[in-house]
DNA sequence: TAGATTGTTAATCGATTAACAATC
DNA sequence: TAGATTGTTAATCGATTAACAATC
């Protein structure tokens, strides 16, 4: 049985997995924990704790072998199970995350995005397929997805996720900004890009005002 | 001086700010810690903790003016504040955040985008104007910019954020997959939506095992 | 008054960091 | 061997939750 995984940890390893690949191109062998850590302004120790749970090939004084710490994160995160998604709403943002490459380093392939507009004529984009969501149906089992991103305005998102869980979809990762109703089996990410941004905003104004009364 | 606002609490603040507003355009007048609770998944303790530090317009048997709460919430993450953005990588997602409206809804204007192909010609998309680069310092002394969103490829970012940097720019919002180099005074918000899929992927991996097992 | 709800104090939980032992 | 680095155990820190007092 392998051990579980914090929600903490599995937001670190992709940041190693990426920083991984780059050491490798650059013909690195092997890396320290330190080395990590310094690189992604982290804590080395838990950057070594993070690696135990999935590796187990760190060696004192050497450090990690680059290759097998890639594959054993890679392992991990389920790189090469084949993880197939679709996204509902071809607007400019489904569009953007439906050519988006960043997806492929993980071993996710987005397979089509989907329009609710009925009349929409299919077309390409990027040699990405955008279909009517009448074809959802078909697309789903034929090449049997279990992702579903939603794009949609907030409030056609309801109806997309109920057409996304008709078909067999278990993960729903959600840009609108809607609580969406979904049966138990269900699992739903909310990526709200305004809220992140103001996030963002609220941590520079925190920082002035400190700097000020510095 | 403002009691600080924890990580944590700041990244709930948003999303009661848009369950407050979606009730008062109901004609909703009061609401209660609990009530919000239940929508967003979320214990009411938690809820009374966090409205506590933006708000203390909570009354016993009657709960929380949602008008009050609203302006409030608003205060405290600089709404009003005139916070202006730009984007630096006009193409698709570049393109997709510069028309996003659900920024305005937490006070921010996107301002423009800006592509580092300097041959690129001057354009509208939406009523917001995507300029070559070269305009860059001119739009952030005028508008004063104080928030930049980089959707460069990696291999630009870097370059992207110095130009940001040397234009007064003081916190980036970063999609490139890159650690980038900044002065200790800039803010840096990395957002890697590989790594977010990847996350949900993995998340959906452990629940089947789970319920496999069970 | 009684009951619902807030707000606070204390307890729990989990994640990070520090100290140190193990090992190549 | 000595020194660098891993891995583990213990201590700290912060966030969440539980219990309860205050109040309308």
């Amino acid at each position: 049985m392998q051990k579980t995984i914090s929600p903490q940890t599995l937001r670190r390893l992709p940041a190693y997995l990426h920083y991984l690949r780059v050491l490798l191109k650059k013909g690195a062998v092997n890396i320290s924990a330190t080395m990590i850590a310094c690189e992604l302004n982290l804590n080395d120790v838990q950057v070594r704790k993070d690696l135990a749970l999935v590796s187990g090939s760190g060696r004192p004084k050497t450090g990690y072998e680059i290759k097998n710490l890639i594959s054993d994160i890679e392992h991990c995160l389920g790189y090469g199970n084949g993880d197939r998604a679709v996204i509902i709403g071809a607007g400019e943002l489904g569009c953007a995350l439906l050519t988006y490459e960043g997806f492929t380093e993980y071993g996710i392939d987005i397979v089509a995005a989907f329009d609710i507009d009925r009349s929409m004529k299919d077309t390409t984009m990027n040699g990405k397929q955008v279909f009517s969501v009448e074809k959802l149906p078909a697309v789903c089992s034929e090449r049997k997805i279990n992702i579903g991103i939603i794009t949609v305005e907030a409030k056609d998102a309801q109806k997309a996720s109920n057409m996304l869980v008709e078909n067999g979809v278990m993960a729903i990762w959600n840009f609108a900004p809607v609580h969406l109703a979904v049966p138990d089996h269900v699992l739903v990410q909310n990526e709200n890009l305004g809220s992140s941004l103001v996030i963002l905003s609220k941590q520079l104004a925190n920082k002035l005002g400190t700097d000020q009364n510095s």
